[in-house]
DNA sequence: ACGCTTTTGTGAACGGATGCACAAAGTCAC
DNA sequence: GTGACTTTGTGCATCCGTTCACAAAAGCGT
């Protein structure tokens, strides 16, 4: 039940991580105007199963209709709410190497709920130039842009200078740290640390290769490898 | 003790996922003349406890020596074998945008085991062209690059063609993909697709973030707001 | 108004991962 | 050779997340 919304205190992190797919999934189905969905149809749309999917949902609420299923619209505003989508969050860019070039074009960005309001750059020579329509700033801007009220931390420097890159962060009240540098941030506990590795998710998909040569060769044919499907884990 | 080593099946997916970066902390020692760590220091590199760095570990085998600890380059090398990074993997990239462009010039690629063998791309206009070294070919060559023998399939495509392309590659034989595409692949089961996404990323951070926003007004005063840290969980 | 059908929301069982605490096993000094 | 010290490897308890299965709740047709 939960009829009180506001007992859903601490939802688990594993679900928070599928809301942004659920989200995606239903704007989905919003665009091709279909109004109503069964968590049958909705969990397919997102890769999981539907109880899974109820379960989720049952934390941040009461939203479907018994015998009916969700209202698209409705279940899509409840989530973006609940992930905080419904304002917007000021992100800056530091780093403008390739990856960092790719990161401020890439219109995944551009999602409702983000804003990149500043790309940053230690390398003078890139200084002034303009990518994606915002101009490269050096490094001392980045205290009048926490004065302004900056959310989002994005990291696409090279390994050696994500930690200093990430002080500074830190130091100007950015509390929230996207990080696509292959290395470990020591952070205040209460700073909030996401890394995304390209290496490394080349490296897991290796593992499982391997496994299934080896298995191919006879060698581990007492193994069972069914269960490969090891979807996002993480 | 687990002393044959031909026992040590079924390494836990959680256990996988970290390997990586204990071999990333290793190749930092090592770089630096270390030739012996215990599990507290390498723990304390890669972030985890040490704990669990044991008894991650000891899924492997029995590497270390009690009193002593881990000899820095034979643990690298258990790892990497185990990763199956002993190897080359080819590795083609299709969809030459933003991303694929900076996919192909970031050098995680180029770290021991992967080797990008090809760039793909359907728009004409790009074909031909010359990126990080290496020609842009058609959707056509995955077939004779299929023969050539192409592990992983990376696809860095709008999300409305990652679908297409993704069959493409299984249908070539590719069982392991890695997908940037914002968007759930429907796959056989003997597929592993692995995805990374930067929207769902931002979105977990925003949900953090205005968990302590909210927190700071005083409207959640009575919920815990410690375990923030949710470190790299997936 | 009533019973039939559909689908949600959730209690309970299960399984996997984490953290603790310690015995086993090795080194080193003398 | 012996004893003190260090650090690994792991049994155990706990926690978190997933799955199952079903009762409760809503719509719908008659």
């Amino acid at each position: 039940m939960s009829a009180d919304p506001s007992a859903r205190r601490g939802i688990p992190d594993a679900t928070v991580a599928r809301l942004p797919e659920y989200l995606r999934a239903l704007t989905g189905f919003a665009e091709r105007g279909i109004t109503s969905v069964s968590s049958e149809e909705l969990a397919a749309a997102a890769g999981v199963r539907s109880a899974k999917l109820r379960k989720d949902l049952s934390h941040l609420g009461s939203y479907g209709v018994r015998g009916v299923g969700y209202e698209v619209d409705h279940l899509a505003y409840q989530i973006s709410r609940e992930l905080g989508l419904t304002q917007d969050w000021p992100v800056a860019i530091i780093g403008m190497g390739n990856l960092g070039h790719a990161l401020a074009a890439y219109s995944g960005f551009a999602t409702r709920g983000f804003r990149v309001v500043a790309l940053l750059d230690q390398d003078s020579h890139l200084l002034g130039q303009e990518i994606a329509g915002i101009t490269v700033q050096p490094m001392d801007a980045l205290t009048s842009l926490a004065e302004q009220g900056l959310a989002i931390g994005v990291i696409a420097t090279p390994a050696a200078s994500a930690q200093d890159v990430c002080d500074q962060l830190v130091a100007v009240g950015v509390r929230s740290i996207l990080n696509f540098a292959p290395c470990v941030l020591v952070v205040p506990e209460d700073v909030d640390v996401r890394k995304v590795d390209l290496s490394t998710e080349l490296q897991i998909l290796a593992f499982h290769e391997q496994r299934r040569a080896l298995a191919a060769e006879g060698a581990l044919e007492h193994v069972t490898l069914e269960p490969i499907n090891s979807a996002v884990g993480r």
